[in-house]
DNA sequence: TTTT
DNA sequence: TTTT
């Protein structure tokens, strides 16, 4: 009925821009999310990882303006999808879904200007091709975003939008 | 930095009230939120099932009141953690830690007398045991949260509060 | 650069549909949304009466869905806007222009088929006049709202979307 | 019943620090938080100024720490309250009460290392007086919050906490 | 001016 | 594995 998150933290890794085999723009990347306690004796997990997924017009200006490391701020919903790994066990990811990124820290350093891209009717589809190029170190099974080169496996029916 | 999360939806199953070793109340439930938009052709996925879990306080009210069926409002934050399945894979859970939640449906089924209730301060341990029973079907594997009839295996300096 | 806002309340009235002179449908009501704490000793204000603004298709949907007593929930932002009032002295307002209404409960006294309606791309004019009537007792300075039986006088230029 | 806010601005002023008469903390500041679209011909009003209330520990630490100009998220909730003016005029106010505020800049301008501070269990009431000095430009009747140099007139009845 |  |  009502789904909305909004989260602030950096990305860890530059963001990936794949496209459907029809060709829409979708962006993949994960923001570290500083957890707001201090977690008594243990100490190590003290990040939240979660992964974000852009479509279209904005999944274009995530790939071209955000970096590994940028504070962002984004907002949109919590989506759970579901795969059968190669041990034929079902894999649960869950995805933020954004419809708006905001770029909190510039390319130049003083970041008095920061940018702001927010998603919607853009449909901004601007070729084909795959500008990503290898970064294939992840386990296939353990992420479907995996970039193996080609377009992913997306039935356009599955587009959110 | 910043990590909000709320949803509206219906509770798939009645919610499951645990004790940490230390006696700390822990309930969990998942919410089926629907999706804003209609999946063309496929028309099979139409919701996101979104695991919630609840501590201390809110947890034993969620545990009183909360219904299979039930709409309520959850607020909270994203977290992320991960476990070793018996094959020796990574597992990521990725659940809402709600701090509020609102009933926007009570018992008798005309509701204009909806409750709600939210945490914070409370610490509300209110005695050990384990008022579950006999949900044993799910591979322990897969889902931490398996009602084994034992308390959990929670170390308190995970409790986040 | 971001601006939301979460509401859960009950609507104080039945909403008002209005029409801007090139005919945009714009609906107004006002939440009240319990507070969560208990005001010690005075005991009188507990609740927050909040001003929600919608537009196009969703002011038709919620002007004729909603009626006053519904628990509603509302997700949108917060917008000021100023006038001068006839003394001279600028007023400002504060409302929360909506995007996402969902009706929490419906017509029928037992809920359990609460109904769902979001803003977005939809344009949704349909036709002209103006369907409200006879509620003429605020002061027009204090609320450019005020139904005095003719389109209200804000130019398309100001429609925020 | 619900009633969250999430805003990221800019301070159009150094925050005001002021003491309740029982010595609470109490830190006042507004936000400009530009509008996601181009406002047509018109091209005045393209940001909305937003105050924000903070109390005790947080409202001493965004005194110490925010200043006009940064870059700021608020989370909070709306507050509605109101006052006669001295023509017997009821005024309505409305005030984002922020129970978590992040500094997403700091004060050496490289903002690699933005700070952040949430409200909560803290109390933190560090002394009295009043820190404030010599900003009295504002009309009373349009700002309760002007500084006349003697502590505030809220009853600590009126806290929200 | 206010809802349950 | 799922709610209405």
């Amino acid at each position: 009925m009502l789904n909305r998150v909004i989260l602030i933290g950096r990305l860890t890794r530059d963001p990936e821009l794949r496209y459907t085999p029809a060709g829409v723009a979708v962006t993949q990347f994960t923001l570290a999310v500083d957890r707001p306690f201090v977690s008594s004796q243990s100490k190590e997990r003290e990040a939240d990882f979660i992964p974000v997924v852009t479509w279209r017009q904005l999944a274009e200006t995530c790939a071209n303006y955000l970096r590994k490391g940028r504070l962002t701020a984004v907002e949109g919903r919590i989506q759970v999808r579901s795969y059968d790994n190669n041990e034929g066990r079902k894999v649960y990811v869950t995805e933020i879904i954004a419809d708006n990124v905001r770029f909190l820290e510039s390319s130049n350093s003083g970041n008095r200007e920061e940018g702001s891209y927010s998603g919607g009717s853009g449909n901004g589809y601007s070729g084909g091709g795959n500008s990503n190029s290898g970064r294939n170190t992840r386990d296939q099974q353990q992420d479907p975003f995996l970039d193996d080169g080609k377009p992913i496996d997306i039935s356009d029916d599955d587009l959110p939008f």
